[in-house]
DNA sequence: TTTCCTCATGATATAATATAACATTACATT
DNA sequence: AATGTAATGTTATATTATATCATGAGGAAA
């Protein structure tokens, strides 16, 4: 049995590709940055900005809330963190790079919010919405549901 | 050149359509409840919830927080009223009886908050969907851009 | 009619989310 | 060293939302 999970192998390649994309484009991954990152990188679910903050101290960060506010406002800036709307939370995107209209599925079983892969549905969307004479230029999709997980047991 | 819009009338409509839908289920529209809803009504951008609370003091409401938000509830919940999301906002809703899933048009420019007419757009998402095996029970659908009227100047 | 029940409202306090404003630090460039 | 810029530190406060308990209004049942 090999001790490191597919999720785990996956957390540790996204953390990668952020310092890598950072370096290249020169952004500064600070250590506050960098740390609330890996704490939204780490879980499933969102998480609130206090429920940051409280990790932040946990952690050693002697923060207050603007620290925590600033750090997600960076990580969202440059796509690497996502924030849900529905529920004033945030989660690390997984799909780095791969589209800028991502669609949430929202599990209210566990909880767990996942990103649904690219597909045509948003610019579907903004073609239709374009009928109405309406420009898209950002979409907020959210799905509350339940995921496969929950739905097998 | 006749003096009532067809803005004003429709308003008017939606109103009347409200209260016959109270009384035939027996919902009690009660002033303050009725009140949300006109101002609601009365507006083409989204009102958060104080925003609402400092009207209804206007209007001879002398009310706290949960007033309103106790308004709010009863009107969202009975489809009377949406809120949206990335605003923390909320607006009367166009289309009544229409649908469950509405999208929302936010002009960056008048923010103004329209319903997209009822479309294919919504099943078509949820069926994208559950092809990764996740049950959609509801979508929040909020496109940021350009209203016509804006484009247009 | 009176009692009781339910739902709505009144009222106070406080929780949860988010930002304004200004001071300080770090570090790259000159 | 002097300067400029971006990041962080710090305090205060704004904004959004709910918990809790008290009071009232109206209908159903005794």
């Amino acid at each position: 049995m090999i001790s490191t999970s597919w999720a785990s192998l996956k957390r540790k390649l996204l953390m990668e590709y952020i310092e890598k994309y950072c370096k290249d484009k020169n952004l500064k991954l600070t250590p506050v940055r960098r740390k609330v990152f890996e704490l939204l990188n780490d879980e499933k679910s969102g998480l609130g900005a206090y429920r940051i903050l409280d990790l932040l101290r946990e952690s050693g960060f002697n923060s207050q809330p603007p620290v925590a506010y600033r750090a997600l406002d960076f990580l969202v800036e440059h796509g690497f963190v996502h924030k849900i709307e529905s529920q004033n939370s945030f989660v690390a995107c997984r799909e780095p790079g791969a589209h800028h209209s991502p669609i949430f599925m929202i599990c209210k079983k566990c909880d767990s919010v996942s990103e649904a892969p690219s597909s045509a549905s948003t610019s579907e969307l903004s073609e239709a919405l374009s009928a109405t004479g309406f420009q898209v230029e950002q979409t907020i999709i959210e799905a509350e549901g339940v995921c496969s997980t929950c739905a097998d047991k």
